[in-house]
DNA sequence: CTTATTTTTTAGATTAGACTAAAAATATTT
DNA sequence: AAATATTTTTAGTCTAATCTAAAAAATAAG
């Protein structure tokens, strides 16, 4: 079981780490959990040993596999809880986030997945974030623009915004259709370029593409 | 702000000392905490040096004023989790003690209060204990003989059960009426006398006498 | 009412998580 | 590429909550 310190340390790893995938520095997370660089470095060591991050000294983190799962799990809760608090509670979007910091804690998956039922099964909390299913996965729901996702949700491909000869031939060449299962792998900050996978292919697309793109659940 | 570990001690010294009212020994604390007893001395004397019990060397412990409303506001959130856990997300009364145990430490009044509201104010929670009010106070709500309330609990007298002659002289003359406000003050354990508060007035009545004597909040 | 037993407290050690200060590694500038 | 600056790690301290072992007080028994 892991104490609350570990579990937040892992949650933050994994919000600064979502967007690129890259490793996280030991700063940056000492910055997050509003801490000293020397504490992020010891918590970084023992969550090493614990096998719930990849750690290299002076480098930086970045989740493991085992890590990631438990890091999904506490976004899960926290995204329930936020949206019982708005939903059922009558809480406004932004009184909520202090309370469900300390609701994501609670240790018993059959209260998540009760509560997940009770709310019937949202999709996105009241910020619009998306909510992990039980398995930590992250699904688009509503349509969105390709450009919306992050890393690690997926989605089908359910239509185009800009339906022009030119792009469409495009996509044939790229091999995506309507249909199609796309998840989202990395995202380059400098030029909003996307890679997905799609059909276990993975292939770069430009930010102006994703713009163009609408996925669903 | 309490820790975790002393709002335990502040609810088991509650719950230990709620029926008499006495002192509570290190040793009962330590055994209800799963501790060991130094480490239930070490404890009483910080929460002694806060000023939440009143603490003898050797002697024992209660709560003080400040102490016991802490423990009323656990006590609260406590009962209305397990509200919570049973009415709207379909748990069984026994499964809920240790989900409970987690969630009455969560730390916000607005929403122990919303929660209140969401579950339209329950007075007793689902293994049939009396909620505390906001304040803390424990209002017997359902009609009950007086013999089955506990200490600091109050209600309304609303009826006898044994209506003989007798028995309602006596009540005349100890001055108690229907529509009385009565708080239990202290039970002796060994007659199951009880000690009571009426308009100012403290009398003492046998544990028969409680037993004819129903309460409404 | 003195001895034995139990309860409670003290003293000292341990662990998790944080801190400061200093050392080591990496990055940035010239 | 050397000098400087920044980042990261190490070493050593601190606090809360626990523990063990030993001392002190209270209670029970002979």
């Amino acid at each position: 079981m892991l104490s609350q310190a570990e579990e937040n340390y892992l949650k933050e790893i994994y919000a600064l780490g979502e967007e690129t995938q890259k490793l996280v520095s030991t700063n940056s997370i000492a910055k997050k959990m509003k801490t000293k660089a020397s504490s992020a470095t010891d918590m970084l060591q023992k969550l090493a040993n614990k096998g719930l991050v990849d750690y290299t000294k002076y480098k930086g983190a970045r989740l493991s596999k085992k890590g990631k799962s438990r890091a999904m799990a506490i976004v899960r809760k926290h995204r329930l809880w936020e949206t019982f608090l708005v939903d059922k509670l009558g809480f406004s979007w932004d009184e909520v986030h202090d309370i469900a910091e300390q609701l994501e804690h609670i240790q018993s998956k059959t209260l998540t997945n009760r509560l997940d039922a009770f709310l019937e099964y949202p999709s996105r909390d009241p910020h619009g974030h998306p909510i992990p299913n039980t398995n930590g996965k992250i699904v688009a729901s509503e349509r969105v623009m390709l450009a919306e996702l992050k890393v690690d949700e997926e989605g089908v491909v359910v239509g185009v915004k800009d339906a022009s000869d030119s792009f469409l031939k495009y996509l044939n060449k790229i091999d995506i259709t309507i249909g199609d299962t796309i998840k989202i792998l990395e995202i380059e900050p400098f030029d909003n370029s996307v890679i997905i996978d799609n059909k276990k292919q993975q292939i770069t697309i430009s930010g102006n593409v994703a713009k163009n793109l609408y996925i669903k659940s």
